[in-house]
DNA sequence: GGATATTTGATACCCAATATCACTAATCGC
DNA sequence: GCGATTAGTGATATTGGGTATCAAATATCC
């Protein structure tokens, strides 16, 4: 937000132009409208935030932004899948503490899950090659002020 | 396998009769299909071997079998849900080791991955209610012959 | 055996997402 | 710039998993 100069939505789309996308008008609207979320949201939300934009348009944009690692895929407890931006710079693994009550979602890095899960599966001899983890429960200030709106 | 006189099918139509479901005929062939799978399998393939079963029907056995325990829903890496029968009397919660090759899955239990969640957390002051993990790989097998059908 | 409650399944429906494909727009080479 | 090339768009249809409805069928209870 303030209109900085380099917005998030620039850093995006130059993101994508490195890796030979283009910066149309409609694809500059849906990254624009992704860039201003501050948590996890679905397709569908963003989908009606943007009626002018076709729904293949909204799809595709989502994708490519998963492949170059600025968006996460994030799975809810009730199944349904939602995004949640990553902060520019921070695009390698990781998993996200996932508040029920708020929707903020919180990063989780360089915890030694990687390397307990190894240890797992080497006494299982089953060789890692990917996982998904997923935490659910209620952030700080959730549990601090449960009233909050 | 083998017919034993007391079969997974039965055990498992014993545990929803437990539970005040009917012994059904319908109901009865979808739980031995169900029984009679070694490793996890989708909705639509069960259907596929039940072509005289409604859909409704087969999806409402599974959401039983789910409920009482019975048999998890696990997420492939390509997002696709399939479901895999717990060994009876195994119905805690768990994880799973799965095979993205010959469709094995290996159940994780008592593993300390649990207490390394919380304490990572605690971390964050973020109060865990629940978690989704799914682990992917090649089991023992796959790793040792890589050609097998 | 009849009353009661559950189960079934055909059908319709819902929703997210992808496929198709003619059209449009951005970029490249000059 | 300008035309050729390539990528992107979006209306529409389709897929696929799953749920809702509801009259008819079937277990179970008494």
């Amino acid at each position: 937000m303030r209109n900085p100069s380099y917005t998030l939505a620039e850093h995006l789309l130059d993101t994508l132009g490195e890796q030979g996308y283009r910066d149309t008008g409609p694809r500059r609207e849906v990254v624009t409208a992704i860039a201003r979320k501050n948590r996890h949201f679905t397709a569908e939300e963003l989908r009606d935030e943007l009626p002018g934009i076709g729904r293949a348009t909204v799809y595709r944009a989502l994708k490519l932004l998963v492949q170059s690692g600025s968006l996460c895929r994030v799975r809810l407890e009730d199944g349904n899948l939602h995004y949640q931006l990553n902060a520019p710079g921070h695009h390698g693994h990781h998993h996200h503490l996932l508040c029920s009550h708020c929707g903020e979602s919180e990063d989780l890095r360089g915890c030694d899950l990687e390397s307990q899960l190894h240890s797992v599966a080497a006494r299982h001899q089953f060789q890692i090659t990917g996982h998904w983890l997923e935490i659910y429960g209620q952030c700080r200030n959730c549990v601090l002020s449960p009233a909050l709106p």
